[in-house]
RNA sequence: GCGGCUAUGGUGAAGUGGUUAACACACCGGAUUGUGGCUCCGGCAUGCAUGGGUUCAAAUCCCAUUAGUCGCCCCA
């Protein structure tokens, strides 16, 4: 008989680990309050179909990464591999883009699911914190979302981190471009490495970030992305960056910065870390703008941009930093019995404790006094409660401070409101 | 999906063919019949990821599988 393991790629969060990301998610949540994005919520599935259309056929993530399964109704369902398909997706079926309130901004939170040779910071099963704003094609909603995903790092501590920013213009400059790349490369495809080779056919803006071919001279007069963009595009752009300018944050061109899912157009960025211990993956987050996506999967022609940031990824750069969060893992009480009949009593007054608002437990283990206190100890309680046979004969219970090691003897019956008294400056 | 490395208790980690698998931390018990953090003593591996094979003999060698890890691919 062999134990069962969780699935590869899956992983448990255990208590101690659980602590820093109820931290970080609530730390999330707040900062998108404070830019006025609202949570949204949907389902962990979707119709294959969605993803599809919505993330691109011919992707990687569409092509060999999706969980997809038939159901017993015969549907082809996939678990999501990434947030914006659902989001655009419940955009359009709630018809949201009737409210009133324009650009609508939302944000997510929850797990994906991407079928991939797990390492370290890649998951089969990983946790995505994204925000789409959506109706909105003024830039300053661009600066705006990228300025968000800057804010939620910085202000978890991270500073080493690299904002990478591209525009990949719109649909026509795009393919353009492809167009131009393909021409360019096909003469020396041969002295280009096997992967390059094929990545001409596949995703040709690929061959320039190759690191094999990086010297090779071919890379030198490539044709940029930047100089297809037309004129529009290009004033885009420089608005998006002024904006950025005048919000002060640093960022750092990169005309061979690619997105993987095929609605993105116009604003594309990364945000990296520079920390060391980081190996193959930098990249922290990553988002762009996607017109076109919400006409893609049935709606109004609607524009949106957006981002998201992996929750493994963001604590692994903490963990690079040297970053702790201040989690205080601490009980505010403990109450300690002696026999059979206290101990009856004991799992009362832990009762009546909880049901005032404080933070008890008792042991369940049958353990000695001694054995008690040091279970106490470990579990950083600042009072103990004692009850004895003595104490219960004498309507009284000891109260002892941790820190201080004094003890005083209440009365059993005003115990409750004592511990609260006791509890109240508490911080 | 491809290539490299790895796999011993709750944790870290010795052992690299030969009877009972070091050591440390953690945990449990005792010294101390009702009071923690120190000290001392004692206990603590369904037997070395799983399944085969080689051998008189395997945690130690071989193969497969599974998992982890690193790189590629790609991405959050």
């Amino acid at each position: 008989m062999s134990s069962f393991k969780g699935p590869r790629g899956t992983q448990d969060i255990l208590p101690g680990e659980v602590e820093k990301w109820q931290y970080v998610e609530s730390a999330l949540t707040d900062l998108c309050y404070r830019y006025n994005y609202k949570e949204i919520r949907t389902p962990v599935f979707e119709h294959t179909e969605l993803f599809q259309r919505g993330v691109g056929d011919s992707t990687d993530i569409v092509q060999k990464e999706m969980y997809t399964f038939t159901d017993r109704g015969d549907r082809s369902l996939t678990l999501r591999p990434e947030g914006t398909a659902s989001v655009v997706r419940s955009f359009v079926q709630n018809k949201i883009y009737g409210s009133p309130n324009q650009p609508t901004k939302l944000f997510y939170s929850g797990p994906m699911f991407r079928y991939e040779r797990p390492q370290q910071g890649r998951m089969r099963q990983f946790v995505q914190f994204g925000v789409e704003a959506l109706g909105s094609d003024d830039p300053a909603i661009d600066a705006e979302v990228i300025a968000l995903a800057m804010n939620a790092y910085k202000e978890l501590g991270l500073s080493s981190l690299k904002l990478v920013l591209n525009s990949l213009g719109d649909k026509k400059s795009r393919s353009r471009h492809r167009q131009a790349l393909v021409e360019h490369f096909q003469p020396y495809k041969e002295e280009l490495c096997e992967d390059c080779q094929s990545r001409l056919a596949t995703n040709p803006m690929r061959v320039l970030d190759c690191k094999k071919d990086r010297e090779h001279e071919s890379m030198h007069t490539a044709p940029s992305i930047l100089d297809y963009l037309n004129d529009e595009s290009r004033a885009y752009f420089e608005a998006v960056k002024s904006i950025l300018d005048r919000m002060g944050i640093e960022y750092e061109i990169d005309p061979n910065l690619v997105r993987g899912l095929d609605y993105y157009n116009h604003t594309a960025f990364e945000i990296m870390s520079n920390a060391k211990g980081f190996g193959a993956i930098t990249t922290l987050s990553g988002g762009g703008r996607y017109n076109g996506l919400v006409e893609e999967v049935g709606g109004p022609a609607t524009p949106g941009i957006g981002f998201a940031l992996s929750i493994e990824r963001l604590l692994m750069a903490l963990e690079a930093e040297g970053i702790t969060l201040p989690i205080e893992d601490k009980l505010e009480c403990y109450v300690v019995s002696l026999g059979e009949e206290a101990e009856q009593e004991a799992a009362a007054i832990v009762y009546q404790l909880r049901q005032a608002g404080i933070q008890v437990d008792k042991d369940y283990a049958g353990k000695k006094m001694k054995a008690q206190f040091k279970a106490a100890d470990r579990l950083n309680a600042h009072y103990v409660l004692v009850l004895g046979e003595d104490e219960l004969t004498n309507g009284q219970i000891n109260v002892k401070n941790m820190e201080t090691g004094e003890q005083e003897t209440i009365a059993l019956s005003t115990i409750v409101e004592h511990m609260k008294r006791e509890l109240k400056g508490d911080a």
